[in-house]
Order: C-alpha cells, then structure tokens, then sequence
RNA sequence: AGCCCCGUGGUGUAAUGGCUAGCAUAAGGGACUCUGGAUCCCUAGGCACCAGUUCGACUCUGGUCGGGGCUACCA
C-alpha cells in the first residue's frame, strides 16, 4: 500500500500522544474485527480503511480478526465474503487472520478467575426476568435473588454449564458489578449464555458462548491490540471495557470511538440488505446498486477509488451524512485516470455516410486513455455505415444544442467530420440520418483550422457487437429513507433504479475484456464487465456517468432544478418521452 | 428523567491560545479541449448562542440552545 496520507484527526492526535508518551512502546496495533454475519459495506469500508491505514502510516499492524461469538447468526459464507472483500479492497494482514472463538479457551479461564475474586456469578433467572430487573434510564435496577452465591457455587455451576448440563436461557454468567450504575451497562452485564449451537469456525466445542462485552476487550488484550478502534454506539460501553481488563489485571488497549458513516440515499444496515436480498428487490448481496463492497466490485467501483474516498471523508465523532454524490466524484476520479476508453452506443441511430463507398473499411487510430498516453492506441473499423446515439441528433434543436443536426457538422471521434444532410423518417420518427464526410478530416483532424462544437462516439454498423447495459440509478427517491416520520423505507424505494437495455452496439473488442474489467464508454460513463456475460450475451454495467453540461443544462432550462444527472435519470427518461424510441426492456 | 458524546460554508473536514479561519465537494461564472469529460482560473458561502479567563479564544472554563447514543441471553 502506499502511504496515501491524509489529512489528521483525532484519533492520530490519540496515537501521537501515546507515542510522545511511550503508553505503548511506540507501538501502534489495529485491528478490522467483523462479525460475520452478513456482507462488508462502504460503512465496514471507511473502517477497513481506517484501521489499516493507520497502522500503515504508523508502519505498525493490523489484524483481521472475526469477532464470532454468537454462532446463531454467524456463517462460513460471510466468513469467506469477508476475506474476499478486505483483500479486493487492497488490504494485507499477513499471518494475522484471527477468530475470537479461538480464544474461547482462554475467556472461559479468566470467567473463572473473575468468580474466583467474586466478580461474577451464575445466574437462574429467565432473560425476561433478568430485563425486567434491570431498571430503566432513571430508575436503578434490582438486584437478582443469586447475586449471592458463594464462589463454590458459581464454580460448579459455570462449569456444569459449559458440560451441557442445562439447557438454552436457563442460565447465565453474569459480571457482579452495580445494578444501580448510572450506565445500564454496568448493571451486572451478562458474560455468558447457554446456546447449543455449532459454531462455524470452533465446530461444537461449546455450548455457552461469551458475549460481546466480555469477549471484545480479551480478544484486542490477546492481541496486543493498542487503539481498538469502533463506532460511536459503544462508547457507553467503554467503561465496563475498561472495568474488566482492569478487574482481570492484563493488558489493556485503548477503545476509541469515531461516528460512522452515513450516505445520502443508502441505509447502511444488514437488516436492510437483507429484507431487500429476500424479497428480490435486489438480485443479491452483490447487486451492483447495493453499497456492499461485493455490489460495488460488480458495479464497476475500484478500490483505489473507494480508498480515496475513505481517506477524504476524514474520521470524527459527529454524526454525518456524506453526499451520495461525493463517493462518486471519488470513484470517477480514480477510473478517469485508470480506465481504457471504447466507444458504445446505447439507444443506435443509423447513419449512412453517402460519399464513403459502401464496404470499404478504413482503420482508425485512436487514444485507449488521453490521460495516459503510455497506455497507448486502439483500432476501430470505420465503414459508411454507423451507429450512433440518438440523442446526439435533434430535429430542430435549440441554440445550445451542440450536437448533430441538419445541416451541422460534428466530429466523429477519431474519424472525420461529417455533415447531415438529411433526416429520414418512419412514421414521424427519425430512423437514419444521411451524412457527408470531409476527406480532408481523416483521423478527426481539421487541416484548415475551423471549428466544431462537438465530437460524438459511434460505431460501425457492420463491426459494432450487441451487448446488454444495465443503468443504475439510486436505489430510494429520498435523502434518507429510513428517517421518514412513520413510514417504511419500502414506500422510498426507486422503481427506476435499473434500467436494461438490451439493444446496444459496441466496438468488438470489448470482447476481450474478462468479467469486471472497468472501462469508459466516451461521453457516456465508467463501465465494466457483468459476469453474466456469456460467449453469446455481452452483460455491461454502467458504474457511474460522466459528468454531462448539457443534461444539466437542458434539465434546468426544462424547470427541473433537483434533477441531477447522477441521480434522476432525467435523461434517460427524456429521450423515451421524446419518442426516439426506448429499446429497452424493463 | 439519569448517564455518555457532539456542534466550523449546502455537504464532508482542517486549525491544538497568535498571519486574512485552510482543503475537498457541491453551486455560479470564465478559459481550454478531438469526450458538453478531464484540466485550469475566478466568485459567493462558515466558527450555534451568552458570559468568563487572556494582551489575544474556533481553540480554555461555565451556562444556554440544538443534535446523537444508551434500558438484547445482538455486535
């Protein structure tokens, strides 16, 4: 990884300090610890990036580590999605993949140490019981009828209920800490519970499982973890974090405390996702307009692109919400710079060019990346007949309108400048446009110096390859779906958020890109490569637009001032109501 | 109501008691261009409020107002 530096913040203030201090030797040691019971998203992104950026810019380490203590939710396939993901995303942790439930040994022993010094105790009430007893935000809570146990007692018992010897909720271990602390989670926090379960990575070894509190901190001590590293919701748990590696007298790191993210237009909850998987609103945890890290790979989004944005999005500890717009400025960034250029035309428009001779093929010359001149050139075939968008062409154009016209001269790109001389019509439709060429243009250059207002992508009729492009658009109609006063995110959900459209006509050599290879279609957007495609079926997704001054323009000029081109997909539906016609298929 | 955390342009962030409050993005304008892309330039826009400490406060203290979190045998 390069250093990729960023800009400072409070928890580098934290690290800078305890260097300056020596807290922990100068050591600095993260840790990415997920729970696997669902798919990585940009939110897990910006901690991923985080946690290993950190130890990156500290030359220090960072763990990935699987906080699996709960095997009633957990799964070898998130495990193995997990894995996927933090290395696609360009993160390495060496030797250091850990499991909690591998130190379910070395939690049970400490338990034991705990009751030993009277600081835990096994208790029979039922989960209701033991809720109800707890007291509320203002009132303290009751202490449980064996709260006094002696330490014999507890001993056996936690020990008969790590034998099997009593069934599911009938028992748990409890911390013996103050049920009337101001913090409920110091109110005699439960340790332990009875679950006969197989766990997917400890097999059935166990039968009571520790809970979040108890086992975060041992994991991160075991691990000689130095900032542990998590998200605003447990900072009122810090304190029993605290409590327990102190009453346990081992090492102790740092639990910090940063706000996690929040995009406009995205929910960022499992739950979510997994509703939306469920009940086919979306094709799957990889559907390319969910924000898992799996849906943006297939999306088209690169790592580079989403560690930019991480790294520009900064870490604080107020509550925010990133422009959805902001991510995608970020991913353009990255793919401009990195991604071959192709042309494809979506909506064909057939254009004749009447003074080229019909079968001669000329081979054209053209730039893969002008950003980069060291990926070099490209050939596309150029015949007198081609395809290309139909809205580039306009009947009777307003004067802002650039493009082709009757009459108006445009560039094709990397070919010549052509005139149009006539719009054919069908049925009131324009269905071909007879162009002229201007030989002296060849390769798109203009010997003589004049103008043109505008270059368009095209394709040879007889060369271009059909491919499906599916268009994606956000996947709800609000800002923030899930903070409407009573209402369900389903009522915000986008019926237009993929569009399909299946007649599109590409260069041939998109052919030789393999399953997710990112490129740009010129003037249209950043693309890349479904797998769906097949040897017949070439399966295109369109990662994000391009900026585009004109939609933008018209969109205003139309009185549509919230229409964005990244968002509404007003120019899509324009062109369909224009009645240029719309081969798509929904 | 008790405890904890947080308030800097529209949005995301920087400043560590001292230059004119910086950067990015979004917005408006312009230049340039074989992508109405990219790039470059310009413009507008912010320290929640009130006291106090200090030569000096975005920064420290107190209060007010506002926002968020916490009552799982989830993490």
């Amino acid at each position: 990884m390069p250093p990729e530096e960023g800009p400072r913040d409070f928890i580098r203030d934290i690290i800078d300090e305890d260097n300056r201090t020596g807290r922990f030797n100068g050591r600095v040691h993260t840790r990415f610890p997920p729970e696997p019971n669902g798919y990585l998203h940009i939110g897990h992104a910006k901690s991923i990036c985080l946690n290993f950026g950190i130890a990156a810019d500290y030359k220090g380490l960072c763990n990935l580590r699987f906080d699996d203590t709960n095997p009633a939710k957990e799964e070898q396939e998130y495990i193995d999605s997990i894995i996927e993901d933090v290395r696609w995303l360009g993160f390495d942790w060496k030797d250091r993949l850990f499991y909690g439930s591998d130190y379910f040994q070395q939690m049970y022993d400490w338990a034991v140490q705990l009751i030993g010094a009277g600081k835990a105790y096994v208790d029979d009430q039922t989960a209701d019981e033991i809720s109800n007893s707890r007291g509320t935000l203002t009132l303290p809570g009751k202490e449980s009828p064996w709260r006094e146990r002696s330490v014999e007692e507890n001993l056996r018992l936690f020990e008969e209920m790590r034998d099997g010897r009593y069934e599911n909720g009938t028992k748990v271990l409890r911390a013996r800490i103050d049920m009337a602390h101001p913090n409920m989670n110091m109110r005699d926090p439960v340790m332990y519970r009875i679950l006969k379960l197989p766990h997917p990575h400890a097999g059935d070894r166990w039968c009571i499982y520790p809970m979040y509190d108890w086992a975060h901190g041992l994991e991160d001590s075991i691990e000689g973890i130095t900032h542990s590293i998590c998200t605003l919701e447990f900072e009122d748990h810090r304190p029993l974090y605290d409590w327990f590696l102190d009453e346990l007298g081992v090492y102790h790191p740092q639990q910090i405390e940063f706000a996690r993210l929040n995009l406009t237009y995205t929910p960022m909850s499992k739950r979510v996702f997994r509703e939306m998987v469920e009940n086919g609103t979306v094709s799957g945890w990889d559907d390319p307009r969910l924000p898992t890290i799996s849906g943006m790979r297939r999306r088209g989004y690169s790592p580079a692109g989403i560690r930019l944005f991480a790294r520009r999005i900064g870490v604080a500890k107020v509550n925010s919400t990133v422009d959805l717009d902001f991510l995608e400025h970020c991913i353009r960034e990255d793919l401009n710079r990195t991604s071959p250029r192709f042309m494809g035309v979506l909506r064909p428009l057939r254009v004749v060019i009447e003074n080229h001779p019909e079968g001669k093929v000329e081979e054209m010359e053209v730039a893969v990346n002008p950003e980069d001149p060291s990926a070099g050139s490209r050939k596309v075939h150029f015949t007198n007949e081609l395809l290309i968008e139909q809205e580039d062409f306009m009947e009777s154009p307003p004067r802002d309108f650039f493009r082709l016209a009757p009459g108006r001269e445009v560039r094709l790109r990397g070919a010549y400048l052509v005139t149009c001389r006539e719009a054919v019509k069908r049925d009131g439709r324009v269905v071909e446009l007879r162009c002229t060429l201007d030989p002296a243009t060849r390769g798109g250059n203009v010997p003589d110096g004049r103008k043109v207002k505008s270059t368009l992508h095209w394709v040879s009729a007889a060369h271009a390859v059909g491919a499906e492009i599916r268009l994606y658009e956000n996947l709800f109609t609000v800002e923030d779906p899930m903070g409407q006063a009573g209402r369900e995110y389903t009522e915000f959900i986008n019926p237009g958020s993929l569009e399909v459209l299946t007649d599109c006509k590409v260069e041939p050599a998109l052919r030789a890109l393999g399953p997710l290879d990112r490129f740009q279609f010129e003037r249209l957007g950043y693309f890349c490569v479904d797998p769906d495609t097949t040897a017949e079926r070439l399966v295109l997704n369109r990662t994000a637009r391009l900026k585009d001054a004109w939609a933008r323009k018209r969109d205003k000029g139309q009185g549509a001032p919230q229409a964005s081109y990244a968002r509404l997909g007003k120019e899509d539906r324009r062109s369909s109501e224009r009645g240029t016609g719309r081969s798509s298929s929904p």
